[in-house]
DNA sequence: ATTCTATACATAGATAGTCTATATATCGGT
DNA sequence: ACCGATATATAGACTATCTATGTATAGAAT
């Protein structure tokens, strides 16, 4: 019995660039903040979190820097670079493209 | 360089369920109709439908059967069962629930 | 006749992304 | 002293998709 899924996959680096357009933020703040906007829906496990931030420094889209939380705690704040941005625009309308194609295909009688 | 992808991880099976449920039809004609459908946004690979068939098949969302198709050619008919339109209702409200949620987090400032 | 194109099915192997499980560490409150 | 929440990270499993390849045949064009 396929399980519920915790995400759509090839949306979690969308949705991690979109996060930081608000404010650089660390992993952690980033998961929860997926979590809250999308109202318990959508859950950013550890295991897809990390690897997912590793890919994108990788890739010059985010850069990061070790700083204390504001309760005094040691994390790496994730800022979204001008190629990030770049690439979130591309990911938006791709990602807009399938849903709207997808659509076409689930509507129709 | 990351390549534009001919669809969205995980809504192949939805796709093809949802295009049975016009008629029985093909593999090839269900690739086709989803092209189609999709005004050439959603390609649907040979390497991702057939394995895609066999799940399908093996978790009893279809069934299928051997004919000649209008112009004599050979080809293997899947048709929808009840298993399967119920999978379908399952993976449609699932998706739904996820897209709005990526909304969510999309939208806001 | 032969060649080409589109139709039709299928699989192996590579690749990529996500999830489960595990490990480490520390802050603040009880 | 302990516990829950915060915070990062990785290994390994799992799954889905894509690339590449192979087979076969009908019909059209040369």
């Amino acid at each position: 019995m396929p399980r519920k899924p915790d995400l759509l996959p090839g949306t979690l680096d969308m949705l991690i660039l979109k996060t930081l357009t608000r404010a650089p933020l660390h992993g952690y703040g980033i998961a929860q903040s997926i979590k809250q906007f999308s109202e318990d829906v959508l859950t950013v496990e550890e295991g897809s979190l990390y690897p997912a931030l590793q890919r994108l420094l990788l890739r010059g889209w985010v850069k990061a820097a070790w700083k204390r939380t504001e309760t005094n705690r040691r994390a790496r704040y994730y800022t979204l670079t001008t190629a990030g941005r770049k690439q979130l625009g591309i990911e938006l309308s791709q990602f807009e493209q399938m849903i709207a194609a997808i659509g076409h295909v689930l509507q129709k009688a």
